[in-house]
DNA sequence: CTGAAAGCGCTAACAG
DNA sequence: CTGTTAGCGCTTTCAG
C-alpha cells in the first residue's frame, strides 16, 4: 500500500480508501489507485485488516463428524450461503466430544471469528459453553441439536416428529413390532427417541424396553446393534433407526442373518443421505434438507454478525419429509406378489 | 495483556514473554502472570498476534468436493495431524472448478495462511497457479491429484497403477470384455484410463473406444454412464470405474437392467470409501488409504512451514491395495455353485 | 475530496 | 531476567 501511494505521490489513507471503494474519493483518484494496485499485483492483508477493524470474516463451525455425510452437506449448504459474502470457513471436527468441541470453541474465539455454527455434542443440559458465547457476544447459530433450555439462534429439524413419522410409516406399512435403533444422549438421539415412543402410544402398540438399542451414529455401529435385536423374540418386524448410516449397517445385519428387507423385518433411517439409494436394498428414510440448514444457518448468522446491536434468538425448523424406498415397501410388495 | 501488566506491576512484555514460555522469564513470574491470565479470562488474540509475528497458523484446504466421502477422509486425516501442532484449517470447496480454485488459493494468500494443501482442479498443463504459490514462497501440497511436469510436494496414489491392478483383477476374474467409466481429465483420470489401457494391452486384451465412457466423479453420474454401456453389443463382461461413487452408480443401473453384477458384469472401484461395503452389492476396490494422505500431506506441510529456508519438493506415495468384495468374485461364485 | 495522527493487540530486537 | 523502542499493515477519526 505505501508503494502505491509513493507511486502516484498520494497518501497511503486514499489508496486504503480507494481500494474499498469508499465514496469520499474521486472517481479518477480511485481509478488510478486500483490500477496500479493491480499492476503492482497488490494484495489487501486481511489479517491486518482484521486487527485493525476487529472483523475477521472468518466463520467457525464446529461439527461433530465430517465423515458423516449429513455434515458434509450441511457444510456445503454453509459454504455457499457465506462464500459471495466474502466470508471463509474454519472446519472443526469434535469428534463428538464436548471437552473438544469447547476447547476448539475457544481456539475460534482467540482467532476473533466473526461467528459461530456449531452442532453441538454438549450433553443435555450444560448451556456453559453458550453462556459464554452470548457473554461475550459472538454471534452463533446451533444447527441440527438444540440442547434442550437454551436460548439461542437455532436450525435444524423437528426430531420427536422425525420420530414419529417414520415410526408411522412402519405402522402403516403394517409392522406390529417395531423397534429402535436409537442414537446418542444427545438432543437430536433422545427427540427421535420420544417421538417414536409417542407414536407407539398413540397407535396402542407396545414399545418393550429391549427393543430399544443404541446404535450411535457412525457406519459399523447399526450392524452390531441390529444384531442384537435379532436375538430377541419375538423379533421385531419394523425398525426405525436413529439416521441412515446406522439403518445401512442394520440392513447388512439382517440380509446376513437370511432374513428379507422390508418384508420380514423393514427399515427406516433419517437424514437421507446421499448413498441411501444405492444401498443393498434402498433406504426409506426421512429427508431432512441438510443443504437446507446449513444455508438457512448461515443466512442467520450473516444476519447476527451484520446487526448493530444484538439480536433475538431465532429458532428455525427445516420441513423434513418422508422418501418411501424398498426398505420400507410392504404393502405394495404384499400386493405384486 | 496490558491488564495484567498492570495489575502485576510488570511491563507488558514480560506478560507476553510469561504467557508463551519464553524460557528467559522467572519461573516464579511466570507462575504469576499465567495464574492472574487465568483469572481474568485472559485469551491471546491470533490475529494481532499474527500480524507481528507473520505467523496465522491458519492451513488453507482446497478439494473439489467435500460431499465426497474420499475428500472428506483425506481432510480428517490433515486435521488430525496438523490439530496438536495448534494449526487450524480454512477448508474451500472447488467444486471442481480451476478458475474457482485460483480465487480461493488466492483469497487464502490474501489472509495469510501458513501453508495451503490442494486437491488441484487445475487441468493438466496449467502450472500458473503453483509458479504464483512458488514465487511467493508460500509452503504448498499437493494432494491426489499430481498435475503433469509440475516441481512441487505431492502426496497421493499411483493412479496407472491403480488403473493396471483393478483391471488386471477383472482379468483374473475371468473377464474378457472389460471397460471404463472414467473420469474427468485430470491427472487421476487420465492415470487410471492409461492403467487400464496398458493392463488390456499387457494380457492382449481388446480396449475398443466406445468401451470407455466418462462417468464423472458424482453420485448419480455412474449410473447413466453404464447405462449407455449397457446399450453397446457385445456387452461388455467387467467393468473397472474411475472411483466408487461411480461404481455404486454403476451396479444399480447394472441390476436395473436384470443383470447380474458380478455374474454378467463384475464391477471393480477405486477409493474404498466408507459405504461401499453396504450397497446393492459390496462393492470391489482399491483402497487409496485416503486417511494416511490426509495424514501425511499435513505432516510434510508442517516440515515445509517450520523450515528455515525453501525446501525441495518431495513426492510421497501412498501405497494402494485391493480389496475383493462381491461385485467382482466371480471364480468363487462360479466354484460354490 | 484528501491527509495526518493515533492505534488495533501483540512481539522482535535489543538494551539495561 | 526485565523493560524499552519500534513496528506488523491497515483503518478510524477528525482536521484541513
Amino acid at each position: 500500500m505505501v508503494d502505491i501511494a509513493r507511486d502516484l505521490g498520494v497518501s497511503v489513507m486514499t489508496v486504503s480508501k480507494a481500494l474499498r471503494n469508499h465514496n469520499d474519493i474521486s472517481h479518477e483518484t480511485r481509478e488510478r489507485v486500483q490500477k496500479t494496485a493491480r499492476e503492482l499485483g497488490y494484495q489487501p492483508n486481511w489479517v491486518a485488516r482484521g486487527l485493525a477493524t476487529r472483523h475477521t470474516y472468518l466463520v467457525g463451525l464446529v461439527v461433530p463428524d465430517l465423515m458423516h455425510s449429513f455434515f458434509a452437506e450441511v457444510l456445503k449448504g454453509v459454504a455457499q450461503a457465506l462464500e459471495p459474502a466474502g466470508y471463509q470457513a474454519v472446519i472443526l471436527n469434535s469428534e463428538e466430544s464436548a471437552e473438544i468441541e469447547e476447547y476448539q470453541v475457544s481456539a475460534l474465539l482467540a482467532r476473533k471469528v466473526d461467528g459461530l455454527i456449531i452442532a453441538s455434542a454438549q450433553r443435555s443440559g450444560r448451556a456453559r459453553l453458550f453462556r459464554v458465547l452470548r457473554d461475550r457476544k459472538v454471534p452463533f447459530v446451533l444447527i441440527d441439536r438444540l440442547p434442550a433450555g437454551i436460548r439461542a439462534n437455532y436450525v435444524g429439524g423437528k426430531d420427536e416428529e422425525i420420530g414419529e413419522l417414520a415410526t408411522g410409516h412402519l405402522v402403516e406399512q403394517g409392522c406390529q413390532r417395531i423397534a429402535h435403533l436409537c442414537g446418542p444422549a444427545i438432543p437430536t438421539g433422545i427427540g427421535r427417541l420420544s417421538g417414536y415412543r409417542r407414536k407407539l402410544a398413540d397407535c396402542g402398540l407396545a414399545a418393550p424396553p429391549e427393543y430399544v438399542v443404541e446404535g450411535q451414529s457412525s457406519d459399523g455401529t447399526g450392524f452390531e446393534a441390529m444384531r442384537e435385536l435379532l436375538r430377541l423374540r419375538p423379533l421385531p418386524d419394523g425398525v426405525f433407526c436413529y439416521n441412515d448410516p446406522v439403518a445401512a449397517g442394520a440392513i447388512k445385519a439382517v440380509l446376513e442373518a437370511g432374513l428379507s428387507v422390508p418384508n420380514d423385518i423393514a427399515i427406516v433411517g433419517a437424514g437421507n443421505v446421499h448413498y441411501s439409494d444405492l444401498l443393498r436394498v434402498s433406504l426409506s428414510t426421512i429427508d431432512q434438507n441438510s443443504f437446507l440448514i446449513g444455508q438457512t444457518a448461515a443466512h442467520l448468522l450473516r444476519e447476527c454478525m451484520e446487526a448493530k446491536g444484538p439480536t433475538r434468538p431465532t429458532r428455525t425448523f427445516i420441513p423434513h419429509h418422508l422418501i418411501v424406498r424398498e426398505s420400507s415397501l410392504r404393502i405394495a410388495k404384499a400386493c405384486s406378489t
